[in-house]
DNA sequence: ACGAAGCATCGAAGAACGTCGATGCCTGAC
DNA sequence: GTCAGGCATCGACGTTCTTCGATGCTTCGT
């Protein structure tokens, strides 16, 4: 008889992962303090919205695009897919913090937030700690 | 006459994303070659097993666990689920490549594959090419 | 040989996600 | 003022995901 804990929804606040502060800690000691239950939420959330093959796609295809922004009838040929699936997917992408959206006239233009990325790869690899980060073996 | 797509169904091969190869492409055309789809596909799929809270905790507690390893019996009770979901969200993480399974005697012992989070990271800024990987703004 | 412990797999239930067509709002052109 | 273009939002539908209890398999200890 447990049907009583909320079930997890995943549905929150729409911030971005602060690098996942990791400082030092688990070096030696029986699994002290990973990563705080938050920031792992944080850092997953926006992982999930990195986790669809259109929004990599997407996120891609700003970057390369001329002058670092695109359109959105620039972005639906590319992914083949319907103008308000696109919409819906770039607004997780500004959602979630990595593309910002800028209405100029009668387009709206989105472009890469600057530091995003790289704020997310390095709570990337500061989830492993001072381990495995680039290529190190674990000393086995 | 749309209805006839086949969905997308993003379910394939477990493998690693090698890394995104992002050439010198789109300096100076209309969107040219930003990622392969396929890239950006096998890409989404490591995020999408990065993308939720409690496998973001289970690596960074296997990271930070002493000798770089822990069994499922040390990761139930910090995640705070049942044993068979944490078997469950184990298995996503080494089918993305980010975990690997050792049996020793009763034990299962997961740990981290070495330059795997590091090549997450580093497919991750490769996917803004040279643009914002590290806080350096688009020129504007 | 037998029981216990650790773990994976199975099947099910509910929530979340991706996709679309239809529609409405806002801007710019005439 | 009126019309057309670009985009977001709404509602719906099918798929996928997350979680659990139950169960089975393998290994160790007695």
């Amino acid at each position: 008889m447990r049907g009583k804990m909320a079930r997890m929804t995943t549905t929150d606040l729409p911030l971005l992962a602060p690098a996942a502060a990791v400082g030092g800690a688990g070096c030696c000691g029986p699994v002290v303090a990973p990563v705080d239950a938050a920031d792992a939420r944080d850092l997953a959330r926006t992982f999930k919205a990195l986790g669809d093959p259109t929004r990599v796609q997407l996120l891609s295809i700003v970057a390369a695009a001329g002058g670092g922004e695109a359109c959105v009838c620039d972005l639906t040929e590319p992914v083949g897919l319907a103008q308000p699936t696109v919409s819906h997917h770039l607004k997780i992408l500004v959602d979630a913090g990595l593309l910002v959206r800028e209405q100029r006239g009668r387009w709206a233009y989105y472009s890469l937030v600057p530091g995003a990325l790289g704020a997310t790869a390095a709570g990337l690899v500061g989830l492993a700690g001072d381990r495995a980060a680039d290529g190190r073996t674990p000393a086995r």
